[in-house]
DNA sequence: GCCCTCACG
DNA sequence: GACGTACGTGAGGGCT
């Protein structure tokens, strides 16, 4: 700074921090925290401590205060009360849960070793107010830290407030468009327009703008007060003449004592450092983790966790940046979450007021609350909205009364809308292309509300933006992304319904509960849309966001919703098939171990093969436990041991029956008569997609028996399933992204790829080449994209490792482009902290540039992600586009599996929707990028998916 | 709630 | 020279 040595008046900088409304700050923005130990709430405490010790940080530059001090009030009466008895009597009791955290939040004060000031009978106020004027006069400066409107009379001639909230500082010019004169009146204004907060009476009918435009007009309060019989309006003449001693009484009430007797001089608040010990064993006691770490990290001293402190969290201020992005960007200018302050809708004219504020602003943010998480058979419960940071209502739309006996409960709670009135006046806005609907994870409220007939369009989805933003750094939900970017953590759902046996469903929680719950969450998506929306132009993913998440969010709710049609009785022929045979294997095991036991306890089979047999284990996993994993029980049973042969049989078997036959006509959805997955979009790392509930990518096809279950997913009279796979795709952008002029050419000639690179490795010729030889081959190009070892391939192939390592030697040598592709992309990696896709996805590599046995992974991990990401990107774009290229066609997209689409087409439209499909898809990359090599997709159709791939 | 195992690309 | 090791997922069962 330019004036740094050259600081005004004696030099010394006070800065007094309103505590109490710190305290009430936290305590409103925080959920109800409780010590884990013994349930003392704790809430406000650690709001507290957290604004403290960010103050503290923040006031470490140039600027910084030489003295500071906390300032409380001490009751809640005062000599005002001896003045006015009504004062502030209208201020609600304070909830049960913070008195107890008055005291702890002193105590906190004094464990940072900030001197924490309260005097009985004044207010905070007032005491702020005498340091002030004391320290002013002894030629310093003052900062207050408060936003209180209460305060503002103080300012100037060296006095200042900061906001902390805004981190604005508040000078006299704010003061006037506070209340339209400056400090020295400021008591004027207040004493006429009177404050309904504090019970000040002031001058019935007269608010700020009147006030201030009075005391404009006539100097001061006395004068106009002796001149009231010339005001020109009747009415307010007549006003101030009735109630000048009512205003006068508020002008005492108003202005603050600048005579609070203190016995303490302003030497006792010089800044001092707090004791690490002192501050930390505090923080410890509380149990605040992770305030108790970054405080110990801070003065470099171990934190005295006695449970294992939790990783920082990626991005947050503790840890050390990615230079991906600078930092965890700060929150925007945003009032603090205070789900006190929502609002419940209940009626239509208050609808339609918030929606027609929604149309004319063209954005809300939205979030639906339902009865369960399977979007295909929850009801809608409510709908809340958000206009702005802090502004949000809940529309409960199907609550019930819940909490009652088993004969008070299930009747409709009162207080809702009814659901048609509602939804006819939001379909029209959810529907209007001029308004943007902003979700969390928008897929599901889509599907929520297609159901009630309802097309949300036009969609922002800020889980898909956080992902094209920080895929890799962390998970996209939205309490942590809350946590980490808001630093604030949204109430858990749990609070509500509960968990467990005893979880009740969503329309049985009460109303002003689920207000609560519910608008802070549109309020939380709001915020985050605030933060993200600039953050995707900014780091050059707005591409990515536009065209590979954004479109998805539709088709992937086509596919869902549309679902599989299965054959249940297939499958329970088959359940009790391997019901016969498990028993079957079961007995042969018994005999064979010569004991009955588990044959699913690794544990007890590690035990009986291991132990009692003394078979030669090797393998231990994280918990040191003996490996039983199939390649294990694979090499005893290769030995010629029975029991491990029977064990790897049962194994099979059970996991097809309790994975597959069995829970997929669980599935069922009783409507639709299909069976309904959902994919998540922002789930894996890569931009793959993942299926859940159930999972739809990983039916069984490598086993004769398990490909027998494919069977079961069938088209529907008088159509067929149609599967279409990309071939070998991840090694062709392979040979594109590494630029391998032979993998390439072999592409252009449409050869058996393994057998070429057999061929080219081992100088042998394609015709008649030996199946293992090609074996090996394959097992080193799929190695390749995983960032291949000599121990992986070793494992893999099951033969030496010094075999595998010489394999790969060769191979490098054979193709130098891919060690350089290698070398490249893990110095992209630590470089950026990130890799890109060619479509420009970005996937972040957090591990890479730490050091230990771990880099290994994230270089491998780095290595493929670019490739597996290429690919997911490819057929993402070839989704997207099918809809419209399949329009005319009596088909449906139905099922993804990474490199393979299926689809239900008509018996009549099969060849039409090949060929249009397979267009898409091999065609997919185009135009934005122009491939090296040729995609080719392979078809296959019948009237099972067995069939069909 | 973690670990192991195994299904898929 | 030792360390651990293929990449990405989700589900079910055992066990604490």
């Amino acid at each position: 700074m330019s004036n740094s040595g050259t600081k005004p008046g004696n030099g010394q900088h006070l800065h007094l921090i309103d505590g109490s409304a710190f305290i009430f700050r936290a305590y409103h923005a925080l959920p109800p925290l409780t010590r884990k130990s013994d349930g003392l709430p704790v809430g406000a405490v650690a709001g507290f401590c957290n604004m403290l010790w960010k103050y503290i940080e923040d006031a470490r530059g140039d600027d910084a205060p030489t003295h500071a001090a906390v300032i409380f009030d001490h009751g809640s009466v005062t000599f005002r009360n001896n003045i006015y008895d009504q004062y502030k009597s209208n201020r609600p009791d304070l909830p049960e849960d913070l008195k107890p955290q008055f005291p702890l939040t002193r105590e906190a004060t004094l464990a940072f070793n900030v001197a924490s000031i309260e005097v009985p009978d004044y207010e905070a106020d007032d005491i702020i107010a005498t340091l002030s004027c004391q320290m002013r006069d002894a030629g310093g400066r003052v900062t207050i830290i408060s936003s209180d409107k209460d305060l503002m009379q103080l300012v100037g001639d060296g006095v200042a407030m900061l906001d902390p909230i805004k981190n604005k500082l508040i000078g006299r010019d704010e003061v006037f468009e506070k209340f339209g004169v400056y400090p020295d009146r400021v008591v004027d204004v207040q004493s006429l327009a009177g404050d309904a907060v504090d019970n000040v009476p002031g001058a019935p009918g007269i608010g700020i703008k009147t006030a201030a435009q009075l005391i404009q007009e006539y100097g001061d309060l006395d004068n106009l007060l002796a001149s009231a019989e010339q005001i020109k309006q009747p009415k307010r003449r007549q006003t101030l003449i009735d109630n000048a001693e009512q205003i006068r009484l508020s002008r005492r009430l108003v202005t603050l004592d600048c005579e609070t007797p203190l016995d303490f001089g302003l030497d006792k608040l010089e800044v001092r450092t707090p004791d690490p010990e002192n501050l930390i064993s505090f923080l410890n006691k509380m149990e605040f983790r992770t305030l108790t770490k970054r405080v110990a990290d801070r003065f470099d001293v171990d934190a005295p966790a006695p449970s294992p402190v939790p990783a920082p969290i990626p991005g947050s201020a503790t840890t050390a940046p990615a230079r991906a992005t600078a930092e965890a960007p700060a929150a925007p200018d945003m009032p603090p979450i205070d789900r006190g302050a929502y609002v419940t809708i209940s009626d239509e004219a208050t609808l339609a007021a918030w929606l027609a504020e929604i149309t004319d602003k063209g954005a809300v943010a939205i979030d639906t609350e339902t009865t369960g998480l399977d979007e295909m058979r929850a009801d809608l419960v409510g709908v809340s909205l958000c206009v702005e940071a802090g502004r949000a209502a809940y529309i409960p739309l199907g609550h019930v009364l819940g909490q009652a006996d088993l004969f008070g409960g299930g009747a409709r709670a009162e207080g809702q809308m009814a659901l048609d009135r509602a939804l006819a006046l939001l379909k029209p806005v959810l529907e209007d292309p001029g308004v943007l609907k902003i979700l969390h994870n928008a897929k599901y409220d889509w599907k929520i509300l297609a159901r009630y007939g309802i097309r949300m369009t036009p969609v922002d989805d800020t889980m898909l933006m956080s992902y094209a933003l920080n895929a890799g750094r962390h998970n996209h939900g939205m309490d942590e992304l809350s946590e980490t970017y808001l630093h604030h953590s949204a109430q858990p759902i749990k609070d509500l319904i509960g968990s467990g046996k005893a979880q009740i469903t969503f329309d049985r929680v009460a109303i002003d509960a689920a207000t609560a719950y519910a608008a802070e969450d549109a309020d939380v998506t709001w915020r985050l849309w605030q933060l993200f929306r600039p953050q995707l132009p900014a780091e050059g993913v707005d591409t990515v966001y536009e065209t590979l998440e954004r479109p998805m969010i539709e088709v992937l709710a086509g596919m869902e919703m549309t679902g599989v049609r299965i054959d249940p009785d297939h499958l329970r022929a088959m359940s009790g098939n391997f019901s016969q045979k498990m028993a079957q294997l079961e007995q042969e095991a018994e005999s064979l171990a010569g004991t009955r036991f588990n044959l699913g306890s690794p544990k007890q089979l590690g035990e009986i093969l291991f132990g009692q047999m003394n078979l030669t284990g090797s393998k231990t996993g994280k918990s040191g436990a003996m490996s039983t994993s199939a390649d294990v029980l694979e090499d005893l049973a290769a030995e010629g041991h029975d029991l491990p042969a029977r064990v790897l049989d049962w194994r099979q078997v059970s996991k097809l029956k309790s994975t597959y036959t069995d829970a997929l006509p669980q599935h069922v959805n009783p409507e639709t008569g299909r069976v309904h997955t959902s994919y998540s979009i922002a789930g894996a790392q890569t931009g793959r997609l993942a299926s859940t509930d159930p999972n739809l990518q990983n039916i069984p096809v490598r086993s004769e028996e398990g490909r027998r279950i494919r069977e079961a997913f069938v088209a529907g009279p008088g159509m067929r399933l149609v599967s279409l796979d990309y071939s070998q795709i991840e090694l062709r952008i392979l040979a594109h992204v590494a630029d391998i002029p032979a993998l390439r050419q072999a592409f252009l000639d449409g050869l058996d790829i393994h057998a070429l690179t057999a061929s080219q490795m081992f100088n042998v010729p394609i015709e008649g080449m030996d199946p293992m030889i090609r074996r090996s081959a394959k097992a080193i190009n799929f190695g390749v994209i995983y960032g291949i070892s000599g121990f992986g391939l070793a494992r893999n192939l099951r033969i030496p490792r010094a075999e595998a390592q010489a394999f790969i030697d060769t191979y490098f040598q054979r193709f130098p482009e891919i060690r350089a592709y290698m070398d490249r992309t893990v110095a992209d990696a630590k470089r950026d902290g990130f890799v890109r896709t060619l479509f420009g996805r970005r996937i972040h590599t957090p591990g890479i540039n730490q050091s230990g046995p771990a880099v290994g992974g994230a270089r491998r991990a780095a290595i493929n992600a670019p490739i597996q990401g290429a690919a997911a990107d490819i057929i993402r774009r070839a989704m997207i586009r099918m809809p419209e290229a399949i329009r005319d066609i009596p088909a449906k997209m139905l099922l993804q599996v990474h490199d393979e689409l299926v689809f239900e087409v008509e018996e009549s439209a099969v060849e039409p929707l090949i060929t249009a499909a397979r267009e898409v898809m091999e065609g997919a990359a185009e135009p934005a990028v122009k491939l090296s090599v040729p995609l080719l997709v392979d078809a296959g159709v019948g009237a099972s998916w067995a069939e069909a791939h």
